[in-house]
DNA sequence: GCCCAAGGTTACACCGAGGGCAAGTTTGCA
DNA sequence: TGCAAACTTGCCCTCGGTGTAACCTTGGGC
């Protein structure tokens, strides 16, 4: 056998079925709309049990919002600790969000997700389901840089705000445009945030 | 008959037994935790079908989260609405928020919902589902405070900024302290949204 | 007081989500 | 080749959620 990559055949082929469940929900979700799609039609579609889709997701929503892709991009802690010592908190933050989106529009399930979410705003919070683990490495992230504790007030009302600046961008963009348009829209909010709110002239 | 003050004995009717099932079913999320209640349990402690629960909420986490209690205080934009002129939007957002919770806070079944998020953090965001709702109602009020579209992108930056806010100065506080203490928390936090997050000293 | 219509409640039946279990099948390794 | 671990599957069950039709209560007209 030439076997796969990494481990055996049996590696490579859970992640074969992982992969084929996620792209058929996604799909079918894009097609017919989240409440006409069953749990059935998914696992026909991807050519598996019925039973064997619990063995990876625990709803089918959670089959449509994998993430494994995200992590093709290292984590946003990481990426917060890596920028230079003398920026602000909240410029870092920008900052690291910033780069984390330009790796996600490389991503054409990434887009998918996004149109999806666009169309069909009950999915919205399911979208954002991973945020408060990602709020909490961010948050300690920010401590980190300013010798605070994690879980002071500071690193965690920034973490939230920069997350829901970051929110409200990605809302404000239309799926369906450029990855710029994103960026831009992106940065222009984060400036906001950095000018206290303060109304623009 | 005395009769009810709105309505007939159907509308009276109407309102108790919606307010049954949402007090059964807040009870027994705190005494046993929302995923060992089922809706018959609820229902049984309401002393109604199954079927007639379904005529008043959705899901048991709808029965749990209901909020007629936030009406009896007005609405948000209204409070924004009603700030000086010349204070800034974000201050206008501030104070409007924590009038809000001044007066949420004299509910006891409110404090014991959070107390209730604050135990299952799998609540969070049902606790904060209406608040798409409301950070849309936000966003005119902000965007009619300065002459500006709905649509536009200060105004969303801003409603959502602020609402992470006052959701991370809500998950900062144990709902067994005193009210003070939460509006406290909730002043030094939008004090930092305000110093556009420049690092404490 | 009687009766009828509107509306609220209930039982029943059905489908999909989700999970436990044990048997069957495939893979990895000796 | 053979065995153990791991993955898949079918079966069965409970709970969530909804349509339907029968039933009961309320309220208003006669």
């Amino acid at each position: 056998m030439s076997s796969g990559s990494a481990g055996g055949i049996r590696e490579r082929k859970k992640h074969e079925t992982r992969e084929a469940l996620h792209r058929a929900a996604l799909s079918l979700y894009l097609a017919q709309g989240p409440d006409a799609v069953t749990i059935s039609d998914i696992c026909e579609a991807a050519g598996v049990s019925r039973r064997t889709f619990f063995n990876y997701f625990e709803s089918k929503d959670d089959a449509v919002m994998d993430w494994n892709e995200e992590r093709a991009g290292g984590s946003v802690a990481e990426r917060i600790a890596a920028r230079p010592d003398q920026e602000e908190p909240l410029e870092a933050v920008h900052q690291a969000v910033r780069t984390g989106i330009v790796r996600l529009l490389e991503h054409e399930t990434w887009r998918q997700r996004q149109l999806l979410v666009s169309r069909h705003p009950r999915l919205v919070p399911l979208a954002f389901a991973g945020n408060r683990r990602t709020r909490g490495l961010m948050a300690e992230a920010v401590a980190r840089r300013i010798g605070a504790e994690p879980g002071d007030r500071y690193p965690r009302v920034l973490a939230a705000a920069a997350n829901a600046v970051a929110q409200a961008a990605l809302a404000q963009w239309d799926p369906e445009d450029s990855g710029a348009a994103l960026l831009e829209i992106l940065d222009a909010s984060f400036a906001m945030a950095a000018a206290g709110f303060s109304p623009p002239s």
